[in-house]
RNA sequence: GGCCCCUUCGUCUAGUGGUUAGGACACCGGCCUUUCACGCCGGUAACACGGGUUCGAGUCCCGUAGGGGUCACCA
């Protein structure tokens, strides 16, 4: 038996990163058997633009690296793979039903419905539908029409009895026919519902294992009651336990944004991307730049696959250590059998620590494109990158090592590229380094001699100038490299200094050094003047 | 409220009757060090509760509590 797989989103304009897992599951189940992962676009509802509102997901799964083997964009057998083009084929299904017995058209208005389930909450008893309004032959329809009524199609579901099925994630599922509704599958101007086109179409489509959230487990008995009504072969169905927030076991919603800012990890995890989206020039919407949501990801700069991996892990496991993942290997170890049963709270923290990982072993070749990007985009340097400018970029993210954690962050060290006359001093550093020291001052004058006459500007070279020069002054490094960092820097904190000495050359060191100097001279006097 | 599901460190999890309850992220301490990181070493920290069954229970059974999902002419 060939594994086909389907993940069906609904053209929202996003991809929820819960969405994502279930997607993966899906993949991962289809490809490791060699089978096919397809994808549906479920608009049986959207009257919006389609279009405008589906591109981001595929987008999304392209840039993921979850291919499809049929569905937009591609094609295939079963074609068309969007439900708004399979209403036929749902009308005849539901025309077999009726014709069966197994459903019925209902003349019950809206407001009659409601009072009734209603009446039923009122009396805390479960809501069994009365059925006066059921028509089962065409002279009952007949007399609801006379009165101006119209039809919906109902599933006319059992009443006694249980359905029972395997799930092999929940394990066995019993649950009692007469707690079941006797849900719509046809509305009133002829269009059809979710659970008929979803069951008609993982029948047309060959759809061997149904793997979908957990939400989905109370509308399985409808689903098989259609299924076997149309005389399908039931598909495997496995439910996985919802993405949850943050901190707690609700269901994870783009929605709650706002809420889960109170988070700090959440809230860092944003902040960060919200830094690197503004430097940028990207519009902060929470409908888009939302760490839910997959754009996020992509727009901050980090590694699909780490985004993978640690998705892979929320609710999965192959033992007690193996935590990293290729495609190869999750294809090679996933199985339904070990995906944990309860839902798995989303942990920014863990993710931001696996997209270190997988940013620490991307190939300084791989890494500096994806750097350049940002910078370019930032407007820090022109479009396209210039050949030099390629090799200090090089330098400076070789020099930056893991403090680069997502490529975004590159913009964190973009003070090699400004004009020296630019550059900003961290207050509070400028005090701490420069003006605090007394010889603070006098020891910067002295180094920049020294510097100006380096002989070259390798960082081991640097290295020793610099030392020579604390052994002749009687000083230890560390009373002249923080003011050093900050007269070139104007921070605090950064990477190697002779590395930084290093990329910025022996121009900007002593002009910036110069500059220092005189701010320094200039706030000494200014001071003294008052 | 009805129906259904879930419950091991703060978080993700390992564990299928006998373990000093293991790992990872986070956190704390130390080492390294020119700052910030990295790295290395070490540490704190969990079986929701109550009954059974058993020589023995995180593991099996029952109950309680807590958490959650779902109840549309949405998907």
């Amino acid at each position: 038996m060939t594994v086909r797989t389907r993940f069906a989103p609904s053209p929202t304009g996003y991809l929820h990163i819960g969405g994502v897992r279930t997607a993966l599951f899906n993949w991962l189940l289809a490809k490791q058997a060699g089978g096919q992962f397809i994808l549906r676009i479920d608009d049986t509802d959207a009257q919006r633009n389609q279009e405008e509102a589906l591109q981001p997901i595929l987008d999304g799964f392209r840039w993921l690296g979850i291919d499809w083997d049929e569905g937009p964009e591609v094609g295939g057998p079963h074609e068309p793979y969007f439900q708004s083009a399979r209403l036929e084929k749902y009308q005849d299904a539901a025309k077999v039903l009726l014709d069966k017995g197994l459903a019925y058209r209902d003349y019950a208005t809206t407001a009659e419905m409601t009072a009734e389930r209603e009446a039923a909450e009122k009396a805390k008893q479960e809501f069994v539908y009365s059925r006066t309004w059921m028509a089962e032959t065409d002279q009952q329809a007949k007399a609801f029409e006379a009165e101006g009524r119209s039809f919906v199609v109902r599933l006319k579901m059992p009443r006694e009895g249980k359905c029972e099925f395997e799930d092999k994630i929940v394990g066995d599922v019993s649950i009692q026919w007469g707690t079941e509704a006797d849900h719509a599958i046809q509305r009133a101007d002829g269009t059809c519902l979710y659970h008929l086109a979803n069951v008609v179409d993982d029948a047309d489509f060959g759809i061997t294992h149904v793997v979908r959230g957990i939400e989905h487990l109370s509308n399985t008995p409808r689903q098989i009651f259609i299924a076997q009504g149309l005389g399908y072969e039931l598909p495997i169905y496995a439910h996985i336990p919802y993405v949850a927030e943050p901190g707690s076991k609700k269901k994870l919603s783009k929605r709650k944004i706002a809420e889960y800012l109170n988070n700090k990890d959440f809230k860092r995890l944003y902040q960060s991307g919200a830094e690197i989206a503004e430097r940028i020039g990207l519009e902060i919407d929470p409908a888009t730049f939302n760490p839910v949501l997959v754009d996020f990801y992509e727009k901050t700069g980090f590694n699909p696959d780490a985004v993978v991996n640690y998705l892979l892990l929320l609710g999965w496991s192959l033992d007690d250590k193996t935590e990293e993942f290729s495609r190869e290997s999750m294809l090679e170890h996933f199985s339904l059998e070990r995906v944990v049963k309860s839902a798995a709270s989303f942990d920014p923290q863990k993710l931001v620590a696996f997209q270190g990982r997988y940013m620490n072993d991307v190939p300084l070749k791989k890494k500096t494109p994806r750097c350049a990007r940002f910078l370019e985009k930032a407007s820090v340097i022109q479009t396209p990158i210039e050949c030099d400018q390629v090799a200090m970029l090089k330098q400076i993210i070789e020099a930056a090592g893991d403090r680069i954690a997502m490529a975004g962050d590159i913009l964190n060290f973009d003070d090699f590229w400004k004009e020296d006359e630019t550059l900003e001093y961290n207050d509070k550093a400028w005090q701490k380094r420069m003006v605090k020291p007394e010889n603070a001052g006098f020891l910067i004058g002295e180094l920049k001699k020294v510097l100006a006459e380096a002989p070259e500007y390798t960082a081991s070279d640097l290295e020793t100038v610099i030392k020579d020069f604390c052994e002749t002054q009687g000083i230890k490094i560390g009373d002249i490299i923080h003011a050093l960092r900050v007269s070139v820097t104007g921070k605090a904190a950064g990477f190697g200094m002779f590395d930084t000495l290093a990329i910025l050359g022996r121009e900007k060191v002593v002009n910036r050094i110069t500059l220092a100097l005189q701010k320094l001279a200039d706030e000494k006097t200014g001071s003294t003047a008052v």
